[in-house]
DNA sequence: TCCATATTTAACCATATGGTTAAATATGGA
DNA sequence: TCCATATTTAACCATATGGTTAAATATGGA
């Protein structure tokens, strides 16, 4: 079951929350951790891994005390075929889209 | 002066406005011709159009008693790089790029 | 000049969002 | 068994969001 482009968009607009899944595209990561490097409680990071999830963006696996959030890379690909259909790229013109891809390609910067 | 991700992402995270994007994809518009299809108020649509503005997603140019909207593709950029930048595609493979997009690509599925 | 048309502004409202703290729950380990 | 650790749930709060209607504003045209 999909989840929605309002679900999607929306989990995506936030920070907080796409730091979180940059922090997750390096390696699986337990909630506690997740919380760690940011100035905020824990039921509020627990709260935002839900939407995450809700949107499909994350999954997550509950082993022993310990729940594990795992980056869904596929959750994103609603959000980037709408974008995409939208049609400012010549999907054919691979070149512009490296270039693009160069200039801009710096993951640290979230906002 | 670029939109904030928060703002982009933000903008695109609502049915309503994603749907105002698709019909200016057609061709510029007057307001109330934006409003026409809606079933909503003209000061929400005006509303709308301003996060979309502000978003950096259209621009709007008064002339007389019309404000025409314009589409500004390239609003969706940052957004659709920080997408891209998350490496669920390949840049490369293109096969599988062209693929997706055949099989989603349907701009009326705005939901 | 005066009315119609196009649009925005103001004031308001209900609900959503993003945060908090305190308490509950469940598992691990001595 | 009992405490520590990991996480969620509950109750709450301030602000943001998406809508409304009524009034204001500005331009076009007879």
């Amino acid at each position: 079951m999909h989840a929605t482009l309002d679900e999607l968009f929306s989990a995506l607009s936030d920070t907080t929350r796409r730091k979180i899944l940059i922090m997750l595209l390096e390696d699986d990561m337990a909630v506690t951790d997740v919380a760690d490097p940011f100035d905020m409680s824990l039921p509020a990071i627990s709260k935002h891994l839900n939407i995450l999830s809700n949107a499909g963006l994350i999954t997550q696996e509950k082993r022993g005390r310990v729940n594990w959030c795992k980056l869904e890379p596929d959750g994103l690909r609603d959000a980037s075929v709408w974008m995409l259909g939208f049609g400012q790229f010549d999907i054919l013109d691979i070149e512009s889209l490296e270039k693009l891809i160069e200039t801009h390609i710096d993951l640290t910067q979230t906002n």
